[in-house]
DNA sequence: CCTTGCGTTTGGAACGATCCAAATTTACCT
DNA sequence: AGGTAAATTTGGATCGTTCCAAACGCAAGG
C-alpha cells in the first residue's frame, strides 16, 4: 500500500485519488472542507495529502471556476516611502483574505505603466489597485484594463478624458483641507508672508495642495508674491537647490506650506546654508509625516495621512467592490491630520 | 458580417476563431507569432482580435504548458525603505521579462512568513525571492516551498537545519567587511573606544557586522567595554532611547559603528540631547546609504549597498536559476562600499 | 492520373481543478 | 424484509489554452 509520489511532475488531485481509492470528486470536496463527505474518508484523504505533499493548483481552479484570487497592485514609485507603507497597508489585507498581490511599479513613466497593466491583466486579476503616474491618460488606461475588472485610483486623478472613467472607485487625500490646515495654523501663529514650497503643478495633489493654500491666504486677506509659488522636484535634493528662489524678490517670506515632507526637509537645510535656522527664523509645514518628520532637527509640523491605513484601506474597498460589482461608484477622500511640532514657530522678531 | 463580443464573459480564443472562421489552433499560433501560419490568415485574426478586445489568459496557458510566469517575493518588511528600493528592482527586471510578481510581505514574523509562502506556492510561481524573518526556520520554509521551486535567499540567513537547504541559492551582502571597513576607518581617524550600537543578534546580518568590528577591534589591539556593545531595536526611536547606555560605563566611547543608518539618526538625536554634537564631539558611522544619509546633519558616513541594484541582481539571479535548473547552488556575497562624510570626525580634543 | 512534397490548417485530447446530476450506500421506520 | 429518505460518492463534461498527429489544398514531377 501507499504508491510514491510522481517525479518530475506536481502532485495533482488524481495522485491523491489513486492513492486512497476515491474519486477526484471526493478529495476536491475533501479540500474545499464540504460537510458532504464523511469523516473516515476524509481522515484517509486528507493523510494522503499529507503523505504525497500535495499543494492546490489555484490557478486551474480559477480557470474553472471562472474566479480570480489575485489583486493586481501597481504603483507610480514603489521606492517611495509612503507608496512602500501603502503597498504593505494593501498587502496585509489582502494576504488575510486569501488573495495574492501581483505587483507593479511603474517609475512614472506611462509607457510603462500600460505595459505592466497589460501584462498584469493577462494574469486575470479581480481587480486593481492604481496609484498613476503623473501624466497617465484615462482612455488609455481603460483601453489597457477594460471595463470589466475594477480599478480603484489612488492618490491622484488621471488626464485625460475622465468622464469615460467615472465607473472607477477613487481613495483621495484631501490634499486642499489638509494644506488649509497647514496655512491657518501659519497664520494663526503670526505670520503674514507665507510661501507654498515645492511639488509639480502637473500631479493633481500638488494642484490641490496649491489650492487649498491659496484659499486660506486669500481668506486671511494675505498677498501672494509670485516668487513664494516654488516649483521643484518632490525630493530632498532638489528642494535643498531651488531654496534661494524663495528670497529672490522684495520681500522675503517668513513661513512656507512645503509639498512633503521630503521638500521640507530639504528646505530645512536650504535655510541652514543661508544662515536661517528652522523652527526659529523660520517656520514650515510638510505633507504626508514620513517617519524621519517626528525625529529631524527641529521636529515637522506636518500633516499625517497614515500611508500604511489607507493601504488597508485600499484594500478594503476594491475588495467591497467585488462583492457588490454593480452599486454604483465611490469616491472616498481620506482627512488628513495636522501634526503641531517645533519647525512651525510664531515670526521671529529681528 | 462580425457577430459582437461575448456579454457576461471575457472573450476567450473560441470566440476569435468563431468571428473569423478558422479554428481554435490557428488563433493559437497566431498569438504566439507562430510563423506557420500563412500571411492573410494572420491579418485577418488579428483584426478580429483587436475587434473583440481579446485579452490573452496565462494562467489556462501556463496549465496546458506546465509552466509558470511568475515570481514570488516575500520580504520581511516591506515598509523598510531598503527593502522598498530592493523591491522596485526585483519588479524592474521581471517585467522586462514578461514574469509577474507576487508580492508577500510578512512583518517579521514567521508565522505570516509560512502563511504567506503557503498561499504563494498555490499560484505556481517559478521561483521564489526570499529575505527571510529574523528568526526563521530552515526546516519549516522548505516544508512550505518544497524542494521543486528555486528559492533565492536575501540578506539574511535562516536558523535551523541549513543544511537541508544548502541547494537554494543565496545573496547577501558582505556585512562583515563592511562592519571592517567602518571600524578601520574610525580607527585611522585617531579613535581608539569605539562601540558597536544597535542591532539584534538574533539577527544574521547583525552577528556579521558585529564580527566585522570585533575582529578590526582586535587586529588593531583596542579593547572592548562590554557597555559598548548595545543592542536595540533597528529603528530610529529606539536607537534615541538607548543611547545613554554608550555612556554608563567608566570609560566613555568617543566613536560608534552603528548597525544601520536609522540606527545612527537615532543615536545622533540621543547625543544631541545629552549635549554632545556628532560630527565633533562624536564620531559614528551607519550602514545601508539611504537617502537621508546624505542630507542629515552632519551628513552619515556609511556603507552604500545599493538595494535596487541588488532587487535587480536577485532578479536575474532567479531568471539564470531557471534557465539552469541543476547547475550547483551559488552564493553571492555583494561588495558594499564605505562612504565617508562628515559625521566620521577626528576625535574631539576637550 | 497518381504520387510526392510543401505550406497551412485542424480536430481532439490534454493540463488540474470544479460542477452537476445521477448512482450508490447507509440509516431508519413500519 | 421492504420501502423510503438521507448521507455519501462518483463519472463525465467543462474552464481557455496548447500540443500533436493527421488532413487538407495545391503545384510539380513522373
Amino acid at each position: 500500500m501507499g504508491n510514491t509520489p510522481p517525479v518530475g511532475r506536481k502532485v495533482t488531485l488524481s495522485d491523491i485519488a489513486a492513492g486512497c481509492d476515491v474519486s477526484r470528486a471526493t478529495v476536491s470536496l475533501v479540500l474545499r472542507g464540504s460537510p458532504l463527505v464523511n469523516k473516515h474518508t476524509r481522515a484517509r484523504v486528507e493523510e494522503e495529502l499529507l503523505r504525497q505533499g500535495y499543494v492546490y493548483n489555484r490557478a486551474a481552479a480559477n480557470l474553472r471556476r471562472r474566479t480570480s484570487s489575485s489583486i493586481a497592485l501597481v504603483l507610480n514609485d514603489l521606492a517611495n516611502p509612503f507608496f512602500a507603507e501603502f503597498a504593505a497597508g494593501v498587502d496585509e489585507i489582502l494576504g488575510n483574505t486569501g488573495f495574492v498581490t501581483l505587483l507593479g511599479s511603474t517609475s512614472e513613466s506611462t509607457e510603462r505603466e500600460l505595459a505592466v497593466l497589460g501584462s498584469l491583466m493577462e494574469h486575470g486579476p479581480a481587480g486593481i489597485i492604481l496609484s498613476p503616474a503623473e501624466s497617465s491618460d484615462a482612455q488609455q488606461i481603460l483601453a489597457a484594463v477594460g471595463s470589466h475588472t475594477p480599478l480603484l485610483l489612488f492618490n491622484r486623478e488621471v488626464g485625460g478624458d475622465i468622464a469615460a472613467c467615472d465607473h472607477w472607485d477613487r481613495l483621495f487625500l484631501d490634499n486642499q483641507h489638509g494644506a488649509r490646515l497647514a496655512t491657518e495654523h501659519l497664520i494663526a501663529q503670526g505670520h503674514q508672508r507665507i510661501a507654498f514650497y515645492g511639488g509639480h503643478l502637473s500631479s493633481s495633489s500638488c494642484r490641490q495642495r496649491r489650492a487649498g493654500y491659496t484659499e486660506s491666504m486669500q481668506k486671511a486677506g494675505l498677498p501672494v508674491q509670485p516668487n513664494w509659488m516654488v516649483e521643484c522636484i518632490p525630493n530632498r535634493l532638489d528642494a535643498v537647490a531651488q531654496c534661494d528662489q524663495l528670497f529672490s524678490g522684495t520681500a522675503a517670506p517668513t513661513a512656507a506650506v512645503c509639498y512633503n515632507d521630503a521638500v521640507a526637509l530639504g528646505l530645512m537645510l536650504g535655510l541652514h546654508k543661508r544662515g536661517l535656522q528652522p523652527g526659529r527664523d523660520f517656520a514650515l509645514t510638510g505633507f504626508d509625516d514620513i517617519a524621519e518628520a517626528a525625529v529631524s532637527a527641529p521636529p515637522l509640523t506636518t500633516l499625517a495621512v497614515t500611508p500604511r491605513a489607507r493601504g488597508r484601506q485600499a484594500a478594503e474597498l476594491i475588495l467591497q467592490r467585488l462583492q457588490e460589482p454593480s452599486s454604483s461608484p465611490r469616491q472616498t477622500i481620506v482627512p488628513v491630520q495636522l501634526l503641531v511640532r517645533a519647525s512651525s514657530c510664531a515670526p521671529h522678531v529681528a
